[in-house]
DNA sequence: AAAATCACTTGCATTTTACAAGTAGTTGAT
DNA sequence: ATCAACTACTTGTAAAATGCAAGTGATTTT
């Protein structure tokens, strides 16, 4: 499928602030986590992001995954090995979150106590920042 | 006051993704606007914040800034011109929270409609990002 | 001395979230 | 062909967060 399959739930946009309108969609504890779980652990499927650490509530997953998709930040698919499974992908608007993501690591890195596999993340990113979200965005373009 | 002001709110960590831990602290609505007013507005004071075009109730401002500060996100000082007012600054740790603020904005500009203000402020910022930031860096520091 | 301003707090209704259980279509094994 | 398991959800309900209006006590202005 296509076509955006949920009847578009309306954001009312609080202003015209460009912050504050990015806020209206992915201003929340879980949003951005099921997108980081496309971006960065390829999944994408339903299941997949009820299976995720943090442990999103199946009806706050629903939620949000329908909110994303009448935001155009994902999409849906027919998944291409079962008929029973729903193939979630972002869109360029979803991927263009991206350098969004990568200042949160790198912000939390800085202040927080992360995964290390977080660590060597960002000392990846010191070293050439722009080459290496260029890569990753060449790559979930691909997809 | 250079001491926290409130018996620090326990953010208790979901998991140690740093993009998950950056989300307990200011994955809402209403965090990053705050300290927008701060970065980019010159606000400082609570009735600052209240009268923000977005609205935030007087509760939640007052529970959002006790948040932030038990975060190290930002702290309240003495203001110098009243002592019925309370300044509230960026720490460090606010401040770098400038490229995620940035990222947010470019995005946006991207695929919402904003305010004309945010799309010359990101054609600049196509043309050196890193100077500007920079820039914008060491204000905030100075101040 | 009174009125206005400041940074909040309180009470309450509404909304959102979390948790548990259930449903309908699909798949895999017997 | 049948049944259990899996899939993507929905539903019900309790708990928590939010939004709104009004109030409080300290300070500042008049």
């Amino acid at each position: 499928m296509y076509f955006c399959t949920v009847k578009p739930k309306k954001i009312i946009p609080r202003s015209d602030c460009p912050i504050s309108t990015a806020l209206d969609i992915v201003g929340d504890k879980w949003s951005l986590l099921i997108i980081r779980d496309m971006m960065f652990k390829g999944k994408n499927t339903y299941g997949d992001f009820l299976n995720s650490e943090e442990k999103i509530a199946t009806n706050i997953l629903a939620d949000r995954l329908s909110l994303l998709e009448s935001a155009g930040v994902i999409s849906k698919h027919k998944h291409p090995e079962s008929k029973a499974k729903v193939l979630y992908k972002l869109t360029d608007k979803g991927i263009d979150l991206l350098p969004v993501l990568v200042e949160l690591i790198e912000w939390s890195e800085k202040y927080h106590i992360v995964h290390p596999t977080a660590k060597t993340f960002v000392k990846q990113l010191k070293k050439d920042k722009k080459e290496i979200i260029s890569k990753l965005y060449e790559e979930l373009k691909a997809t």
